[in-house]
DNA sequence: AGTTCGATCGCCT
DNA sequence: GGCGATCGAACTG
């Protein structure tokens, strides 16, 4: 396993952060999984992030320093993870939509044992936050550091990325701002 | 203090 | 394809 991605990996535009962490590999305990979807959430223009109404407790995060999750509660009963992007002060995240599975896979089908096939355990924000266990009680944690880290792959692979808008908002939904590995099994949706 | 509604998922038809 | 679960943040008054 290579050493995680430094802070500065994270210190750039969220549209650039979001792109780049495809392929990626996000490790929590034992579990982990490639990265094959991700949405950006803007710190401007973006009346869809929950940054959007500005500096509140929950939304805190969101505008601190780059490299750190921010996870919170969506309808009441399953937990997103995104990753924090763009300089101290400045808001902007990633919400990591859909892994490909790779270590702990007892584990993840533990967690989700109604899951039959491989590509349905984490293929989808609530999903695989429940499959790697991911909670509420990491939220504001430092990524570099860990117990969540993301990490280099191990060998690149070439892929394509598409690009369409993003799954499940009202606000400012037509941005093409989802980015997903183009044909991988593992993405949550086929939307164009 | 009460209401609205959401960056979802899985079960039902 | 439709809908219920479940709860807290943000807005209304």
């Amino acid at each position: 396993m290579k050493a995680p991605l430094p802070r500065s990996f994270y210190t750039h535009h969220t549209v650039r952060v979001a792109r780049a962490l495809l392929g990626k590999i996000l490790v929590h305990e034992g579990t982990s999984g490639r990265i094959v979807e991700t949405e950006a959430y803007l710190g401007i223009d973006d009346g869809a992030a929950h940054s959007a109404h500005g500096l509140t407790e929950r939304t805190r995060v969101i505008f601190g320093p780059p490299g750190h999750a921010y996870v919170y509660l969506i309808y009441g009963m399953y937990d997103c993870l995104n990753l924090v992007a763009e300089p101290d002060g400045v808001a902007g995240c990633v919400l990591i939509r859909a892994l490909e599975p790779m270590d702990g896979l007892d584990q993840m089908r533990w967690r989700r044992p109604r899951v039959t096939r491989v590509e349905d355990l984490a293929n989808g924000p609530g999903k695989l936050t429940r499959a790697l266990g991911i909670t509420l009680g990491h939220n504001g944690i430092d990524v570099t550091r860990g117990p969540i880290t993301v990490h280099p792959a191990e060998k690149s692979a070439a892929f394509e990325i598409a690009v369409s808008h993003r799954i499940g908002i009202t606000k400012s939904a037509d941005l093409p701002l989802r980015f997903f590995i183009k044909g991988n099994r593992c993405v949550s949706v086929n939307v164009k």
